[in-house]
DNA sequence: AAACTCATGTAAAGTGTTACATGATTAT
DNA sequence: ATAATCATGTAACACTTTACATGAGTTT
């Protein structure tokens, strides 16, 4: 349910078309909360009809300008303020990890070793990101303390893919039936 | 599609009906990949059909038993090695973050500190859940691999939070309309 | 007898991805 | 003229969640 208030978000900042909005998805919200354009226009005609957006101009081409309203305002700050954000609750590299004895060691290794240089690229990537979110405009600031969290994120899971790698020893395969242990 | 390879992992250990498969799924995934009942009932049928699994025996009250197949087992083995697990794409907390500048910045502090409260109960939690991962069975050497990152990347949020929430300076709030910063 | 657990499945609604389809306007 | 960009929308398919629906066997 987040896209709309991402949308809801974007548009409170200032009027934009469906198009304009989708770019808006594209520069800033992607590794966030990416959108499609059939999500961005099918949304953009719900929120019309809840009352939360309107046509605020049309232009050419059929352009159609949204601007949110008094009680969109509202519903966004009402989101922002007091619905828990939802933790994310799948992890696909995660679920892997819990199926990885049934490889041979050196292959379980090598797996979280490529895990570790992903993670270092990606640190990297935020890394070169950095000069992006220079400025003392409120959108700077948040954008550095997103874009610290991923590079400390990416760390962290780039050392632990290292430390976890170093813990396989080879020795005795995969156990069989029995009761399994929580995947934290 | 991760949900139908899980669902193989686990039966690659042992057979299992639907309903121990959803236990599983409740004890040892629920933190990594979540499934419901439905889902399961379906998936099972989907993977008859495709012969990566058969009805190995049945019971009482309707109860069928499913077990791996050769080609189910191949097909197990090929997603572990060879399709690169996809990263989480979105974060409810960051998106927002990202518009953390709407609100005054008493409220966006008080945010990211009640973020790190919540991060630090997680990472308690996690950390009371070690003595479950004790033994050298290959489910717990890679249930405490799990566990670990948990402890890490509770860390890392709840240390990044506290930083985050000392970064916000009572000051001019919100900028308008103009090009955004990425949200890394 | 009642309550609990085991055990199966279907249906509907919401959300997300990919592909299809069309056309106007602007820049080269 | 041609190509690029602007701009909208629909359709089909996949996945997830929640709720509905039913009944057999076991324990107290």
């Amino acid at each position: 349910m987040s896209l709309r208030h991402a949308a809801l978000g974007l548009l409170a900042e200032c009027p934009a078309s469906g198009y304009d909005l989708l770019k808006l998805f594209d520069v800033s919200l992607a590794n966030v909360w990416p959108a499609t354009q059939s999500q961005v226009y099918g949304e953009l005609g719900r929120l019309t009809d809840a009352g939360w957006l309107t046509v605020s101009a049309e232009g050419p081409r059929g352009r159609k300008e949204y601007a949110i309203t008094e009680a969109g305002l509202a519903e966004f700050h009402r989101w922002l303020t007091e619905v828990e954000p939802a933790p994310p609750r799948r992890n696909d590299m995660l679920l892997r990890v819990f199926f990885l004895g049934r490889l041979p060691p050196a292959q379980a290794r090598a797996f979280l070793l490529r895990q570790a240089r992903i993670a270092a690229e990606e640190h990297e990537n935020l890394e070169a990101l950095k000069p992006v979110t220079q400025g003392d405009g409120s959108l700077a600031v948040y954008g550095r303390l997103a874009l610290e969290r991923g590079l400390r994120m990416t760390a962290t899971q780039r050392d632990w893919a290292v430390w976890a790698a170093a813990q396989i020893t080879d020795g005795a395969p995969g156990a069989g039936c029995s009761d399994a242990a929580p995947a934290g």
